[in-house]
DNA sequence: CCTCGAAATTATGCATGCAATTTTTCTTAA
DNA sequence: TTAAGAAAAATTGCATGCATAATTTCGAGG
């Protein structure tokens, strides 16, 4: 997914397509609505040429979705789209962790380890944003130590798309200290480089995590959309 | 990847994405060497702002390069680069096996079988194109024949970038028997709703395709740089 | 007061035009 | 003849403009 922009010129798109996605994973474009071209154009100092090519992108990608001639919207995630993505995760994760425990380096482990760490002490503090943060890049790195870039690209898109169901505060405690306990154990089987060992946890950890985003869309969809009938202005 | 256009225009530019993809496949810009977009806006019929969006949108499926000032081409496959893919298709293979014999229908299996037989007549015919076709359908709907929509499309890109190692006419005759005969017992695992054989087969038979395609690549490079130092026009 | 429908407004899709970069060609010197 | 450099041509990146489709607003009728 790397337009490999071989050091020339930044490439005001490929910055906007960078730009887009932050902005829609801080939350700014929530709830499917539209996001008018006009709009994004004053924002980011650009023409609708390339806003549009960025566009094209994105949906591609499958953080946006692009009615014709009815605008972009940020993609919405349904609960049977998760239970989609996790079965392919799963196979995903157990295959990153058979090859990192096979490469990984000591000085990749300390990373991931220091990464742990921090998330820890965030956990503890029950700061989410922090903790989410670290989780992927922590995921991310183990990924990334497979030196298997087609691998950790299409995780790196799947994981964006689960991104979309933003994480809330209405989140289970217990959860999440779960989650944490199978964050300590896969840093173990990563010290360890069991490969076996870290796919099963990983499994584990990937079945919690797919019910904690069920549970946030679901909450959220009864946010959005509380009553059918009498909803008025 | 599939941008749901719910049935309204046929979107222009969404056209010319298959379109170009369509190019691409039957190998008209081969050798990863530029392509113009006057020259696409001109056999398109096109302007240039559609097809940009478009050369964007092929460029995130990773069939295109597209370099900054410096135009597209097709993007070029490498040995390392198949085997990245290779395990990847790996896990969603054997995940595909394992749902689709749980879920695939009779009818699934009497239309997957009806491209079997054909394609077994086109390799006793040795009519390669043909058979390629149809090898690449009924992988397609092994996939389809999940319902998981993000699994099939991701086999689908996957599969997409392999295929811009086009199959030449040097291709090995003993492997291509042996694939057939895989073919043979993939089907019939896929009969009797076998999934762990299905699994199986269909990783004997991925290692097979990618042995043979890293050859083809192989074959390619050596045909397109024979000599590095004297090569004069 | 609410519902239905048409005009006005707005947004999207595409074509074209201009500046900047790259590629090619032509010239000149060794 | 070859190599290096400069001018010319072509190509890409981006902005703008116009036609078409969608949305909103406003008004008439029930």
């Amino acid at each position: 997914m790397n337009n490999e922009t071989p050091m020339s010129t930044p490439s005001l798109h490929d910055e906007i397509v960078g730009r887009i996605r932050d902005m829609i994973f801080a939350g700014e474009f929530i709830g499917g609505q539209r996001v008018p071209e006009k709009l994004l154009c004053r924002r980011l100092s650009v023409s609708r040429t390339p806003l549009r090519e960025a566009l094209k992108v994105l949906a591609a990608e499958g953080l946006l979705t692009l009615l014709p001639n009815r605008g972009a919207r940020v993609a919405r995630m349904t609960a049977d789209d998760v239970d989609e993505m996790f079965p392919v995760m799963g196979v995903l994760e157990g295959l990153a962790g058979e090859i990192t425990c096979k490469r990984i380096t000591d000085d990749e482990i300390d990373e991931i380890r220091a990464l742990h760490y921090q998330m820890a002490a965030h956990h503890k503090r029950k700061e989410l944003a922090s903790y989410f943060k670290l989780n992927q890049k922590i995921h991310g790195r183990i990924f990334a130590a497979t030196g298997n870039g087609t691998l950790s690209g299409i995780y790196d898109s799947l994981a964006a798309r689960i991104r979309l169901a933003r994480y809330r505060a209405n989140f289970s405690y217990e959860r999440w200290d779960r989650a944490m306990a199978e964050h300590e154990e896969i840093l173990a089987a990563l010290s360890d480089r069991d490969g076996p060992r870290l796919a099963t946890v990983l499994k584990r950890h990937l079945e919690n995590t797919c019910e904690t985003v069920k549970e946030v869309i679901r909450a959220m969809d009864d946010e959005n959309a509380p009553v059918k009938t009498a909803a008025g202005p």
